[in-house]
DNA sequence: AATTAAAATTAAGGTAAAAGTAAGGCAGGA
DNA sequence: TCCTGCCTTACTTTTACCTTAATTTTAATT
């Protein structure tokens, strides 16, 4: 399937011109395929056949009721079924939404909203897959990996924990990775007040990053200093 | 993630009435984790921060309007939102749904539909994710059980039972395990209002999840302080 | 090479965050 | 109504982290 517009949908009501207007409701919202009955049996005759990918039921219905013809299609199927009805009482909509709806909509209804809502229901169910699992980003230098949720530093053979201050520095230089960070900037990530005067503090702690990720200080790969400007993260030194 | 119910959600809304009467309804219903925010910019921290499986917002807000704040989210993530708001007009529940939300519900609303459809919406999304059914999941520390269903902590020889504070915040940590958990975040999943004035509160209360757990307190190996930031459980101290 | 400002290095001391402790308050159940 | 268990408050103590300050090294400028 390439969108959801080439899905087949099944529209089940006993009135004739509600079926008609909705057909062409759904036409002109793009859905190519849009097949109804009027009536519970042919409903299952379709539904066995065609194999629907979206199905729309009236409750009230001349051989039997959506609600039943609900369960028994979601018995056999997983697919997307929301219901179209006149009875705008809570007991139904509940009953609707817990036999497993996916919505509950009144008439009269707004066409668009219709469409709208159908649309998403399609939308989540056949172009599913959001939040690819990702594992956690990780900043890696060199041999040592820092992973900024947990807080840790870490090499094959040991581990070691970022203090706050270093944390709020070095996601600071992370975040803007190979360009320079002033001081200045730094010192207003780490510290709420803005006062001067931090610029000896920042470089004991930038020394402390230093260790922690295993640079040889006199000879720093990764962390470098910008002489009269800031400091800059490299990933990679040999760029 | 197991279940629908292991989601996180996260509820913006003006109102604190509305917020802890949503909260009590959702973690009635099964939802574990219940963040709120009450503005903006609050939602937007928490929604960086803690990335959640389902959004549920409001329109009026007191410092911008939930359509803007979908559209934003919208950007970042594909994640599951729907609006709550008490204002019925058609042009605005077509807005909401033309901007991707996934439902629209109007105050007043019945709380059964409200976790009907938000269930329904988390499973259509979640549901290909989810692992199969497996027994209880437990939480293992050394020689330690924590089972989060029955609320027991367990070891050979004894059985102790948890408080609903301390499931709150040992669920919590357990959801975010092996990494860093706020204490503001800590404090807003168990207790309604973020007030201020919990922090010495929680440490009391993570204090008896130690001595539950049966770290030694002045070691802990599991239940780990991360100074300046918040609390963290590591699985296995040896990694 | 001399000069000088910037950055690095140390180690000690200060401090705020967290731990510890105990008593008081409050709600739900008998 | 009292009782019990849980939660909160308030206070002291401890400690991990941060800051300070003095000294040394480095790098740019002349």
């Amino acid at each position: 399937m390439k969108t959801i517009f080439e899905s087949t949908l099944l529209v089940v009501d006993d009135e004739p011109e509600i079926l008609i207007m909705l057909k062409k409701i759904l036409n002109q919202a793009g859905f190519s395929s849009v097949l109804t009955a009027d009536c519970c049996q042919q409903a299952r005759e379709i539904f066995g056949a065609e194999k629907p990918n979206g199905v729309i039921l009236d409750i009230m219905l001349p051989d039997g009721d959506g609600f039943s013809l609900m369960q028994e299609f979601r018995l056999k199927s997983n697919v997307p079924m929301l219901f179209l009805s006149a009875r705008d009482e809570d007991e139904n909509r509940l009953l609707g939404l817990g036999l497993g709806a996916d919505d509950y909509i009144t008439k009269p209804f707004l066409p668009r909203e219709l469409v709208l809502r159908l649309s998403g229901i399609l939308r989540r169910v056949y172009q599913p897959m959001l939040t690819p699992p990702s594992q956690d980003e990780c900043l890696v230098l060199g041999n040592v990996t820092v992973n900024f949720k947990s807080g840790v530093v870490q090499a094959r053979d040991w581990k070691k924990t970022l203090t706050a201050k270093e944390h709020a520095l070095l996601k600071k230089l992370w975040d803007n990775q190979g360009n320079i960070v002033t001081s200045d900037n730094l010192c207003r990530c780490a510290w709420d007040d803005d006062l001067y005067g931090y610029e000896n503090t920042l470089m004991v702690h930038i020394r402390r990053l230093r260790e922690k990720i295993e640079e040889d200080p006199s000879q720093p790969k990764y962390l470098l200093t910008v002489r009269g400007m800031g400091y800059k993260l490299v990933k990679d030194p040999t760029l």
